[in-house]
DNA sequence: GTCTATACACAGATAGAC
DNA sequence: GTCTATCTGTGTATAGAC
């Protein structure tokens, strides 16, 4: 029997590399796991301090501040996205379907592959000041223009067909967030062939 | 310039009528605007009063708890949503697909009218002890059987053909779920309409 | 019903010893 | 590098006056 509703069933905090050396990459996958489970205003300094064998006072000589550590995790977050979501599409051939799945594909993955930080990403960054969000507000601009441009030029060629491109988009991309909280490594689903079903699933959203 | 990374766009708190009477009302419908934007470790109970032109002492005399004002929220998300779905269930034909496009509607047209406390429910509940959440998570469970087993039946008949129903139900539950973060009533997006193309949508996954 | 006052715990952050 | 100690603010919650 369930007897809670968490946030997400990932319980490894996993960050893309290259994972900065020493306590300082410690602390931001400690601070991940943490910000992830219970959220960025329910962990406390302390907390991430104890799940290293440190005092709270020692992660002072990393990070000059709480908001600054989340800072770095949804800039990375952002980044990872980004990166996956570009090499996708320069990589890929000109067919807007081949497009559309391999931008699918690589957003679902990189929701399975790093839940945690893509949840902190998505979820947490609300509690950042203006400044310290705004280069990930960049990096998520150019994301959603990705997707929206490459579902644009199939319907141009006739091959989509959707009443409202933003309802389609929102509809593919909200999907693909929602991996994140439900998946597990030891649900047995292969990464890959998870990819592969969202990806075949928006093709059905965009061509029926 | 946007200048933030809000979790959701609504601005008004709505709750499912009957809203309590009173004082006990008016604090749920703050407090459920407050936990919505800033997360329920994020705000305080001076901040809940002040919504209201209330010092911090005088909401204990209708909720023992920030806790237990949080599990009421939670709770009245989840009954709208388990309420909405059974309603579609019996209200619609034996047809798979006319089941399948009902329970999507009312699943996408909930988050749309009441996206906070869809927001609520979903990513807050964390905070509960077990006691607090059991309520809510009956209600989950049961909604979770709804969306299998109306698939399941479509499969079964043969109407259906999904290489996995638990990644089918996902995408189609999941793109719906993120329609709580995205939608203000000011996009000028019609909530029939728009739960219809998800329904649709929902179709195409199910049924290429 | 609403206030002031307060108890008590814990938060983020800093200083300086070892 | 890690510690103890501490500053200062804020948190939840309660008691009792008006």
């Amino acid at each position: 029997m369930i007897t809670s509703l968490p946030r997400l069933q990932a319980e490894e905090a996993a960050l893309p590399d290259p994972i900065p050396d020493g306590s300082k990459g410690r602390i931001l996958v400690a601070a991940l796991r943490l910000f992830a489970k219970q959220g960025f205003h329910g962990t406390s300094i302390r907390a991430i301090g104890a799940e290293l064998g440190l005092k709270a006072g020692n992660l002072y000589l990393y990070f000059e501040s709480k908001e600054k550590l989340l800072a770095e995790l949804v800039r990375l977050g952002h980044e990872a996205h980004h990166r996956r979501l570009r090499r996708a599409l320069i990589s890929g051939s000109a067919d807007p379907i081949e497009q559309v799945k391999a931008i699918v594909r690589a957003h679902v993955r990189v929701h399975a592959e790093y839940p945690m930080l893509a949840y902190v990403a998505n979820y947490e960054a609300h509690a950042l000041s203006p400044e310290l969000i705004e280069p990930s507000l960049v990096l998520r601009r150019e994301s959603v223009a990705i997707f929206t441009e490459v579902v644009q030029r199939g319907i141009d060629q006739g091959i989509f067909h959707v009443s409202s491109i933003f309802l389609a988009t929102t509809a593919i991309s909200g999907m693909g967030m929602r991996v994140a909280s439900w998946y597990r490594p030891d649900l047995g689903i292969d990464i890959a062939e998870l990819a592969e079903t969202y990806a075949q699933f928006a093709i059905r959203i965009l061509q029926p």
